[in-house]
RNA sequence: GGGAAAUUAGCUCAGCUGGUUCAGAGCACCUCGUUUACACCGAGGGGGUCGGGGGUUCGAACCCCUCAUUUCCCACCA
């Protein structure tokens, strides 16, 4: 036989992808099936594959491999995400690389080169996922800023403005001074950070008194708009209406008073520093204080600081500590912990900062979405995110849906040089808003309106600003089908909503709440029937996994290693449905070990040869693995149910290597250097054909090529495990089953004997059993003869003195030795079972004769206590016996 | 500060409405085995007071209370 003993991914993985292409085995077009479609959570274009990709990208294309053997029309719609910032700040390092700034250049030429970087790098990760074997129809790949998608994005937004959703205002955001924009609440990580509690001396005006304030933010003095404490605190009754000054400045604020201070924090006097801080300006808009914006874009300090202009913020935090110490206002520094907020994309401190942004009402959107999910409409899996998805959206606050960056879809609002602003998604239409503000009545000739605009058009430019790339992705379950350029075409009415999304729960609020708002807001309905939430990928040690901590492995680097099946075996074994998972590269190890097992099964049935003259002798194991896959079947069908594929998977792994590998093929492959007869053979690649069919969904590689071995005969191009039929439950004989694994018992029990006795397994040894269940083991010792080498055997109606001897079940087996046995040992082993099952009999006589349990316990309660009272008793007579007969 | 979840074998986890001999699985571990598919293997084996304490019940891993630990989400205390 020329196979390897080892099952060679790399020989494999290609070529089956490359034939599954040509075939065109992944692309879905609208029929009579029934559609099973699965939109993927579109990877940032100029992302690369990580393990979180890894582990959703399997799930999914477990998921879509298996309806589409199931004879559903499945389709699995792949596409990227234009990610604004992210890549934004890509093609800004990038371009710095080069030496090029973003500020000299026009947005033009911005744009030119971030498209140029996208063209280049935009393919890398779906190539990633093919090499995962990831099944997704690519004809129908999408990219959130192609044409068609950047139509649906401002088309929606105009939808939105009209009915009243979006407005304009100014607001605290948050600032990304790396990044140069305002980012949502989302994006905005908090950690609990060490700092320093500056506490600093005030002079009071009009007297040498000092007064004393505590801030983690020195370098935000010279914003002060006032000082405040709480109107209840004695300690500073003396200050009312007084003023201080600003230490270094000297400019002079009032001091004010408000319930918002706490009096036992700090000093009980507060900076009030309304440009930034949020409370500091609500503080400021109740009071009517001045705001003073101290601070660039990129988070230097301007002129308005007066001094330190132009230093960083956070080295002009250093450097006032020092000038205050100089100038005796630093009264003393603490250490202090507290929460900052860090941008999610860059990573830098974020800054609270007032700016005009767009937003979007959220109330009305949230309801039919919180109604869906409470429902079960649309299904969290699992469940228990229901709580925090109920809490999120019945206190969901308006989403600040603008950014300051190039890189997105512009927002379709245009401005006149007054400030005028209308919405409409050219400036041709943008005019005619113009002149319809202008011109109400309507009385305008078409010379006079044409001559308004023809004047007003050089004065009117559109908001620089893009839109939230969330913006665009809340459209995607509708915009990848067409559904806002074409809103009745067939695709959208076959495929939408879709079954089921695969996404991690970190992104439930960015982006699966906001699809179902969506989803009603654009089409009325639902975007999709089942979320699965996916664990985070962690490492072994419980950490995220992150590219700054490096303990991430590189999924490419693993398929080569271990192969795309075992990685995807590795990734789903580790992952229990809705549990974080700690991932651990022993896991793909299992996986390939997995593979090659089943490899080498193959190896085995491949190199019978076949004796047309041969009876069937392996009736009875065919029967029982026809029940035991059946069985089998049907735990996986209610794993998969359930969404639990880490179990469904696991059955199979049981299934493939106890069951089929472990006892089928060893009850019926023949004797070394025998033939095997034809029954047996065909019998044998049925159930394999059965199990490359179940296993193809996690292991597609290994069983498409296993499908074509000549054995199997799928000689027609199109006859492709991809597209076999997933087998379907069928009843399994319980009685059956148990029978057979009290023949497995037996089967142990031998080779325990052999064991514990050191006889070798090529001596074949004689077997007695006294039969006291009445179980027929005639028909079963073949099998036990096989596979516990054992060459003759009787049934007796009496212990045979002198044997080994053990008991499965009721009945007695006795084996002769050559040697003696160690009488003592044997009793002790007796005894031990003995006290056992006394002591258990004991429990249930207790249970049995408690006369509350006797009447509240359900009927069929105490028959089963009844039977296991029997089971014991008689069990305890037979041993009993036995240790009579060894003479106790 | 508020809310949610979790805690079962060395590790990762099952254990559905409380009741089958219910304390389980996979991996890891130990012993033995160069047996004619596979050492990426085979045979056998050990291992848990179900986080602590209390309660309800005839009966608790499962229900209730409490404490401890951990994780996550939300929140404007300088």
């Amino acid at each position: 036989m020329s196979i390897s003993t080892k099952y060679d991914p790399a020989a494999t993985e290609d070529k089956w992808y490359s034939y599954w292409m040509s075939k065109n085995f992944f692309h879905s077009e609208p029929d009579e099936r029934e559609p099973y479609t699965i939109v993927i959570p579109p990877p940032n274009v100029t992302g690369v594959l990580h393990m979180g990709h890894m582990l959703n990208n399997t799930i999914q294309d477990v998921l879509i491999r298996r309806a589409r053997m199931q004879g559903k029309n499945a389709c699995w719609v792949p596409g990227t995400d234009h990610a604004s910032i992210a890549t934004e700040a890509k093609v800004v390092a990038m371009l710095a690389e080069r030496g090029i700034s973003k500020k000299d250049l026009s947005r033009e030429e911005f744009l030119k080169y971030a498209w140029e970087w996208k063209e280049k790098y935009g393919g890398i990760i779906l190539e990633q996922l093919k090499k995962l074997g990831a099944s997704c129809d690519w004809e129908r790949t999408r990219f959130t800023m192609e044409d068609d998608l950047s139509d649906a994005v401002i088309d929606s937004f105009i939808h939105l403005y009209k009915k009243g959703r979006i407005y304009r205002g100014v607001r605290m955001v948050n600032w990304d001074p790396a990044g140069k924009t305002a980012v949502s609440d989302e994006e905005v990580i908090r950690k609990e950070v060490n700092q320093k509690l500056y506490y600093i001396k005030y002079t009071v005006a009009g007297s040498g008194d000092f007064l004393t304030i505590a801030t983690t933010r020195p370098e935000t003095i010279m914003a002060d708009a006032a000082i405040c404490v709480n109107p209840n605190d004695e300690r500073y009754t003396h200050l009312k209406g007084k003023t201080v000054f600003v230490p270094l400045i000297n400019r002079e604020i009032p001091v004010i008073e408000d319930d918002y201070v706490t009096m036992d924090f700090g000093t009980g006097c507060l900076k009030v520093t309304p440009a930034h801080d949020l409370n500091d300006y609500e503080l400021g808009q109740r009071h009517k204080l001045p705001i003073i914006d101290i601070l660039n874009d990129d988070g230097t300090l301007n002129e308005l600081a007066v001094v330190l202009v132009g230093e960083d913020r956070f080295v002009a935090r250093k450097k006032i500590a020092v000038l205050l110490d100089e100038a005796g206002h630093l009264e003393k520094v603490e250490d202090y912990k507290s929460q900052v907020g860090f941008s999610e994309r860059t990573n830098a401190a974020i800054e609270p900062k007032l700016s005009m942004q767009w937003f979007c009402k959220m109330d009305e959107m949230a309801k039919p979405a919180l109604e869906d999910v409470l429902n079960g409409d649309v299904k969290l899996i699992p469940e228990k995110f229901l709580n925090t998805y109920r809490h999120w959206m019945e206190n969901v606050r308006d989403w600040n849906i603008s950014r300051q960056l190039w890189w997105g879809q512009q927002i379709p609002a245009w401005f006149d040089d007054k400030g005028n602003w209308v919405v409409a998604k050219t400036k041709e239409e943008a005019l005619d808003e113009f002149l319809k503000q202008k011109d109400i009545d309507g009385v305008f000739t078409a010379e006079e309106a044409a001559g308004f605009k023809h004047q007003l058009a050089p004065f009117v430019n559109q908001d620089p600003d893009v839109m939230d790339t969330w913006f665009s992705s809340w459209l995607w379950p509708i915009s990848v089908f067409d559904g806002f350029k074409d809103p009745d075409n067939k695709d959208i009415n076959y495929y939408y909503p879709t079954n089921d999304l695969v996404t991690a729960p970190e992104i439930m609020f960015f982006w699966v709440a906001r699809m179902i708002m969506a989803g009603h807001e654009f089409r009325g309905q639902k975007p999709f029937t089942n979320v699965y939430l996916t664990g985070i990928v962690r490492d072994k040690m419980g950490r995220k996994m992150s590219k700054s901590l490096g303990n991430s492995p590189d999924p490419i680097g693993l398929i080569e290693k271990y192969g795309a099946d075992g990685v995807r075996v590795g990734m789903l074994l580790c992952s229990p449905a809705g549990n974080d998972l700690m991932f651990d590269e022993s896991y793909c190890e299992q996986g390939r070990n997995f593979a090659n097992k089943i490899w080498n099964a193959f190896r085995l049935v491949k190199g019978w040869e076949v004796s047309e003259e041969l009876e069937n002798p392996n009736q009875q194991a065919i029967l029982w693995f026809e029940n035991r896959f059946n069985d089998a079947l049907a735990e996986i069908e209610d794993n998969f149910r359930q969404y639990r594929l880490s179990e469904a998977l696991m059955t199979c792994y049981k299934l493939v290597w106890d069951d089929f590998c472990a006892w089928y093929l060893e009850m019926v492959k023949p004797e070394y250097q025998h033939p095997v007869d034809a029954e047996t053979l065909k019998v044998t690649l049925g159930y394999f054909e059965k199990i490359l069919t179940l296993l193809h969904p996690f292991m597609p590689f290994l069983t498409e090529e296993l499908w074509h071995d000549e054995l199997f005969g799928h000689t027609e191009e199109m006859d492709c495990c991809i597209v076999a039929a997933y087998p379907v439950v069928a009843p399994a004989d319980a009685v059956l089953l148990k029978e057979v694994e009290v023949i497995k018992g037996l089967v142990a029990e031998i080779r325990n004997v052999r064991n514990t006795k050191q006889i070798s397994p090529k001596e074949a040894l004689p077997l007695a059993i006294k039969v006291n269940s009445g179980l027929d083991y005639e028909k079963w010792l073949n099998i036990v003869f096989k596979l516990a080498n054992i060459k003759e055997a009787e049934l007796v109606n009496d212990k045979i003195a002198g044997a080994a001897a053990f008991m499965v079940g009721h009945d007695e087996f006795f084996i002769q030795l050559n040697e003696s046995i160690d009488v003592d040992a044997e009793r002790a082993r007796l005894n031990a079972d003995l006290v056992y099952l006394q002591g258990f009999l004991k429990s249930v006589d207790a249970k049995l004769s408690n006369e509350r349990f006797v009447q509240n316990a359900k009927p069929e309660i105490i028959q089963n206590e009844r039977n296991k009272k029997a089971d014991a008793e008689s069990k305890i007579s037979i041993i009993q016996e036995s240790l009579a007969a060894l003479g106790a």
